[in-house]
DNA sequence: TATAATTGTTAGGCTAATCTAACAAATTTA
DNA sequence: TAAATTTGTTAGATTAGCCTAACAATTATA
């Protein structure tokens, strides 16, 4: 059994690695700065954590996951985002609240309690933010997230998130009828002005390059592309 | 704010104390048993909550809540008790499993999540168990328990738990009728056998006093003259 | 009431997770 | 490539909560 710190490291490193589309590997500094510990902290539990086999590590060197760590990490993926659907759906928090209080939810021990809630929920695909849940056998679809200008002329794509998180945008965002999990379809591009037609919800709508810069949307049919 | 292992000395003194029925206070053993540490351990933290001001102890002496740490106690209790409702009746846990997941969730931090949580179950009085949810003041109406075979011929009262916990009794209790916050009127009191007669959902019964012994109840009826 | 048993306390140690301060390796930049 | 900067490591200290072992106070019992 994993402690609270032991999880929250082998988050940590997930986030920092599998899920980001970046890097595939993490240094000392920047896992303790994401932890808010110093490196001389998170180097101890580096340590510890090879030791235990839940991490690649060497000295002076980069940080990944093995197998086994990275299996204890989706769990706690899992655990952390069915709360934050149940605190969403269920309890009525917004959008942003949720993540708080998942963060302590996310240790609790208990496979029967996530399998139940995990029911409750119907089995949800994806949390409040957009981000993708594991199921119980602790498969992941790691959808490719793009930004909504970078996405094919013709494609239907679905909103996940927004980077853009001021009150103004967001606003904007829903005047449009757009929401996260809304499927957008982008009909065409305006040579002219490079505003960009996109359908929501059957309604058409043009937006400015700037304003589809901050939608963050996934693409099924461009996975598929990606996976052949 | 409080540690984890703080909150749990401090739940265990509310039910050593205030919500048993027998002793106002309790001694360092008794403590440490309850929460299965050593006296030497107990004594530590007694004396650390004393300095917090939690509870009054005094060397040699025995322990109680100050007020500051009945308010606490008692919001630890609430969240137990409002968790074990919520995995009993949402979630399909069964009687005898919500306890131990509940005293993981008891410790989260938020009050915000707790009230939401009280209102999504609809503001319950009383948990699985039959024990009363102090509301969100932190006030708790402790209501009198006694068993069946305590209560007045005439009354009405509810069944709050049980003591016996063998499969055999709780399928003898449900094979009349009878559960949790189930309303029960005494009849009458057979002379001859003394059997009790009861009503139970308009059904009249009659129970053997080792049957009705077994059957933990509070009766409002009672706690109502107990006030004059 | 003296002794035995129980109950409570203290001192000193251990572990997990953190820190600071000093240092070492690796990388960047001039 | 040498110097400067960044990144990572080590040693030693701290804190919370627990332990054991020895002892002290209290309570029960002969």
């Amino acid at each position: 059994m994993l402690s609270f710190t032991e999880e929250n490291y082998l988050k940590t490193l997930f986030q920092l690695t599998i899920e980001s589309n970046e890097k595939l590997e993490a240094g000392t500094n920047e896992i303790a700065a994401h932890l808010g510990v110093k490196p001389a902290s998170a180097n101890d539990m580096l340590k510890k954590l090879k030791d235990k086999k839940l991490i690649h590590y060497e000295k002076y060197g980069k940080s990944t996951l093995t197998k086994e760590g990275r299996k204890y990490a989706l769990e706690i993926v899992r655990k952390h985002r069915l709360w934050e659907t149940f605190l969403y759906e269920k309890l009525e928090f917004s959008w942003d609240e949720v993540h708080e209080v998942a963060e302590q939810l996310e240790h609790i021990q208990s496979k029967k309690l996530i399998d139940k809630l995990d029911k409750f929920l119907d089995y949800p695909e994806v949390d409040p933010h957009g981000d993708a849940i594991p199921n119980a056998k602790g498969e992941l679809e790691i959808s490719q997230r793009k930004s909504l200008l970078e996405e094919e002329i013709g494609h239907a794509c679905k909103m996940v998130g927004v980077k853009d998180n001021s009150a103004a945008f967001l606003q904007y965002v829903d005047s449009i009828g757009l929401s996260i999990n809304q499927t957008i379809r982008i009909k065409a591009k305006e040579e002219f002005d490079d505003l960009l037609e996109i359908e929501v919800n059957g309604k058409k709508n043009r937006v400015s390059p700037k304003f589809a810069e901050n939608i963050i949307i996934t693409c099924s049919e461009c996975n598929k592309l990606r996976k052949n």
